[in-house]
RNA sequence: GCCCGGAUGGCGGAAUGGUAGACGCUACAGACUUAAAAUCUGUUGGCCUAUAGGUCGUGUGGGUUCGAGUCCCACUCCGGGCACCA
């Protein structure tokens, strides 16, 4: 037996595979279908990554799986290869990006081949080629064409020592990374792609998605953070001049004590000449203005704003006149850039009131507990006492059956109010008379059930604050039966947090203790019409009692589609001097990035493709008469937003992609990457397709059917990788040094595959051993063509094939491994194997390691090649080797085990069990209160 | 602050509400060897004990259940994402 030499095996293989073709993707329609992608590499100058290697070896073995069971796969691949870091690159090192991408994808090509992936490399795509991007292009336009992008001044991040502008990666705090200054804004005129439109359908079709994980579907819809509101308008006092507002929560209306703008809002300037402080006002202007919105956010809670002098708004609600803000909290590109501010019921607008001392004033009565059938009407006061000298708070003890830790409560009594029977109440439990009223709260609605009583109550409760003036406590001989029942106690504020859980009690507490403002919905009151109304139906009967109308809104903002760099699409649009903006006429695609020798940037915050004019000028398609093309070029987000539909027709000329073939092989039925694309990527690509379907390109609704989420792969000790910290791995001298068999297998087995887990080197010595024990086992296989193992073995064996294939469906990997190695040790138990017993191990084997798989199928005589073999079938009556294995507990406590044959009764099994010396040591002369039986698994005693 | 995950031996991890720790690594002991490596065999959660057996044990505290790593409630810690979203 030759020894098993990975580096001679995996070469060879690797050669005949793509001498033979054996990858291409097979297009007998009459198979099914699956196509098979991972998120495609952008091939950076580090090189393959561990991590890589982890996403391409799970979708390359499910890939050959689906092969093996008859089905016809895609599973292509390519290059992500525009965008900054290529640039940046370039200008460094003084090599064109062009170069640069195509050395790296030489290096990564390797690479991969190197790990014996299986893709179809005839598919193989790059969204630099002209050939691809032409169609990138081609559907800007029709984006364009159906109104879906268009132009817009925004602000970018500025550096003003670089003279360029920034992503939010190339920033440190709010200084530029490369540089140190602190980043500024500019505004730039962009290329804005109005996704918002099919916000709603973003949302709604993720239910369509149920093979993606709850997580990334979570995190879309966040994102796209659509929220029901309705939008109201509020006059200027005495100008014929409005604002609208969106809010949430129409039914506090009568509650707005003042409004705010963002201090970008356009009508600040349309005041500007009845503004009393316009110079405040500009100023605030200018500092919001240039904060980042890091700087804008890393401030904390403290809220600014300015004062608009002379500007009064009017409540349409009650033609209350209130004062209008300028504040940075309100965010221009959110709603409508403008709020009504609620303090009595709104966190940040009661803290904006606290500071500037605007009227707090409530109209929500907050609902406690939850509401139950037959409640019984009740009217009560909680009483909070605190002894200012110590902060503490009375409270009553009642045990645990009875509330717990409560504060003072009692229902109102005939000819009393809330503060006298607060006072009584006090004066009777605990003693303490010498005390002063500090506030009182609204009504609270209590819905609870009085277990003493047996009855649901509701309870109009009203809070009071009470302060200690003295320490003097009677208590009166005629209580004293009532006062057995509890304790008196002064708590402290963090107990009364802990230790209250009646949830009245509790609001009570945070309302007059903890200052916080109720923001839930309630029950309306100072409302005039509308009090005693839920919240619920009073957002909508407000909304059009004062002429407003429900509106949906979104977090998720329109796609800022143009970048001011050179290594990207061009976006295919002339700026004619007499017609404006054409379009470029579809017969002139692609249009091709110049190759230049400088692609720095400019200094204006331009494309370094404005410094080229013998590509900027031209001749308007429309007119002739002379134009200038955009240098804008797209985000890297492009390519990726629909390159899995080239892969499917990669080569054509004609259209993106033949509508036949796209009916043949879209959706892409598994994708696999990782969970940092849950929203960017994964939203951009959805709209696109959207888009698509909406031409008719497409005929489904949604890209990816399935998404598998890869955790990250750790350096030891459960830190990043990072070339500051050294620690990264090269897939490469792993694959020299164990061969690319082991790589699979060990990256598999780390752990579950959507689950971040520290690479070990030392462990990857395991499957490496592994597969030398399978290698070894060709020395077993027996001679005799009849020969057949043990029943055990062929009962492993059978288990094995159903749950290594159960499990590759489900990207279980780590864990079909380990059914492997117990095959295998249990093939090795034996003085003999057969042929058809090894050559199933080997099939089984083959997705995780190709390579090795093949030689054994070829030294062990096969004739066929392995990967026209079709994956092994078990047989279901040979899963359980006829035997059960009968866990028997007393008292839920483990205390025997006992075999029986697998058509045992459950008479002869309770026999046996009570008939068992060890059992019956347990019961003795004990009482057996009841047994139960679960088939096949275990028997329980309960003894009384 | 909000959202989403997670917590099990020395380590990575396994476990449809039913024998916790599969499988692998490490460590220890033994075999082979002049020796070492490799390989093979055995042991490897703590404690008490004889290798029988017992007892505790899945981040913490409660609960449901004959039975909880798994379900429910409250909390702690760790990781990731988002940032004043009206």
């Amino acid at each position: 037996m030759e020894q098993y030499d990975h580096r001679k095996i995996e070469k060879k293989w690797q050669k005949v595979w793509e001498e033979e073709n054996t990858f291409a993707t097979d297009e007998d329609l009459s198979k099914p279908k699956s196509y098979i992608l991972d998120m495609f590499p952008y091939p950076s100058g580090e090189g393959l990554h561990t991590g890589h290697v982890k996403v391409y070896t799970a979708s390359d073995i499910y890939a050959r799986y689906k092969r093996m069971n008859g089905f016809r796969v895609l599973h292509p691949t390519g290059w992500d290869a525009f965008g900054l870091p290529a640039e940046r690159f370039a200008i460094k090192h003084k090599i064109h990006p062009r170069v640069a991408v195509d050395n790296n994808v030489a290096t990564f090509k390797r690479q991969m081949k190197s790990v014996g992936f299986s893709y179809d490399w005839e598919r193989e795509i790059d969204t630099t080629d002209p050939k691809f991007y032409k169609w990138t292009q081609w559907m800007f336009l029709k984006m364009y064409e159906k109104g879906l992008a268009y132009e817009s001044y925004q602000p970018i991040v500025w550096c003003p020592t670089c003279q360029t502008g920034l992503s939010n990666e190339d920033l440190e705090g709010n200084a530029c990374e490369i540089c140190g200054t602190v980043a500024e804004k500019k505004l730039m005129r962009q290329w804005v792609i109005k996704i918002t439109e099919y916000a709603d359908r973003l949302v709604e079709d993720l239910d369509i998605l149920k093979d993606w994980p709850e997580s990334f579907k979570e995190a879309e819809r966040n994102w796209i953070g659509k929220s029901e509101g309705s939008e109201i308008d509020f006059k200027i006092d005495g100008m014929d001049k409005k604002f609208t507002v969106f809010t949430t929560r129409a039914d506090t209306l009568f509650g707005a004590t003042y409004t705010v703008l963002s201090p970008e809002h356009k009508l600040v300037a349309e005041l500007k000449s009845n503004i009393t402080n316009w110079d405040e006002v500009l100023q605030y202007q200018k500092i919001a203005g240039e904060k980042t919105e890091i700087e804008r956010t890393s401030e904390g809670k403290e809220k600014t704003g300015v004062k608009l002098e002379g500007i009064f708004a009017i409540n349409p609600a009650n033609q209350d006149k209130l004062p209008v803000f300028i504040a940075d909290y309100v965010l221009v590109h959110y709603g409508t850039g403008a709020i009504m501010a609620v303090p009595a019921h709104d966190d940040r607008d009661y803290e904006f009131a606290k500071k500037f001392n605007l009227p707090i004033k409530v109209v929500i009565e907050p609902v406690t507990g939850e509401v139950k059938e037959n409640e019984e009407k009740r009217k009560s006061i909680v009483a909070i006492v605190r002894d200012p000298k110590n902060g503490k708070i009375l409270s009553l003890n009642w045990g645990e059956k009875f509330g717990g830790q409560l504060f003072i409560g009692g229902g109102i009594e005939d000819g009393e109010n809330a503060e006298s029977t607060a006072i009584r109440e006090i004066k009777e439990e605990t003693g303490y008379s010498e005390i002063r009223l500090v506030g009182t709260s609204e009504t609270i609605h209590h819905h609870y059930f009085a277990h003493s009583k047996g009855v649901a109550r509701n309870i109009d409760a009203i809070g009071l604050h009470f302060e200690l003036i003295g320490n003097k406590q009677e208590l009166t001989s005629q209580d004293e039966s009532e006062r057995g029942k509890f304790k008196v106690e002064w708590i402290t504020e963090e107990e009364a947090e802990k230790k209250v859980s009646d949830p009245l009690h509790q609001y009570v507490f945070q309302k007059f203790i903890k200052n916080k403002v109720y923001t839930g919905n309630g029950i309306l009151t100072e409302s005039p019409d509308f009090s005693g109304l839920s919240s619920e139906e009073a957002k909508i009967k407000i909304t059009k009692f004062v002429g407003g109308k429900m509106k949906t809104t979104y977090k998720l903002r329109d796609w800022v589609f143009s970048r001011q760099r050179y290594w990207g699409e061009p976006i295919p649009i002339i700026h004619c001097e007499s017609c404006g903006v054409v379009p470029v006429p579809e017969k002139d695609l692609p249009v091709v990035l110049p190759d230049v020798k400088a692609y720095e940037p400019t200094g204006t915050g331009e494309s370094p493709l404005a410094d080229i004019p013998e590509w900027v000028n031209t001749k308007c398609p429309k007119c002739g008469g002379n134009a200038k093309r955009e240098t804008n070029t797209m985000p890297q987000w492009a390519g990726s937003s629909w390159y899995y539909l080239r892969f499917i027709d990669p080569k054509n000329d004609k259209a993106l992609v033949d509508e036949k073939k796209e009916k043949n092989w879209s959706p892409v039925d598994v994708y696999v990457g990782g969970a940092e694309h849950a929203t960017r990527h994964l939203i951009y690509a959805r709209f696109w397709h959207k888009f698509l379907y909406d031409l008719g390109i497409v005929s489904t609704k949604e890209p990816f059917m399935r998404l598998e989420s890869v955790g990250l792969i750790l350096a030891g000790g459960g830190v990043k990788m990072s070339k500051r910290l050294g620690n990264i791995v090269n897939p490469d001298e792993i694959v020299e040094l164990y061969g690319a068999d082991t790589l699979r297998i060990y990256e598999m087995f780390m752990g579950p595959f959507g689950q971040a887990s520290a690479w070990d080197t030392k462990s990857i010595i395991g499957p490496r051993r592994f597969l030398e024990r399978v290698w070894k086992l060709q020395e077993k296989i027996s001679s005799d063509e009849n020969y057949t193992e043990s029943d055990n073995t062929i009962m492993v064996l059978n288990q094995t094939i159903k749950k290594v294939g159960e499990d590759v469906e489900e990207f279980k990997f780590n864990t079909a491994i380990s059914q492997m190695m117990i095959l295998v040790s249990t093939l090795e138990s034996e003085e003999n194997i057969s042929h058809k017993s090894f050559n199933e191990l080997l099939l089984l084997l083959s997705p995780f390691a190709p390579h090795f798989a093949e030689e054994l199928w070829e030294i062990v005589g096969n004739e066929k090649s392995m990967n026209k073999a079709v994956w092994p079938i078990y047989d279901e009556s040979k899963l359980t080797g006829g035997k059960v294995v009968i866990a028997v507990q007393i008292n839920g406590k483990l205390r025997e085990t006992l075999e029986f044959l697998s058509n045992v009764s459950e008479d002869e099994i309770k026999e046996a069990v009570m008939n068992s010396p060890r059992v019956k040591s347990w019961i003795l002369d004990k009482k057996i209160k009841k047994t139960i039986y679960i088939k096949g698994r275990m028997f329980s005693i309960v003894l009384e």
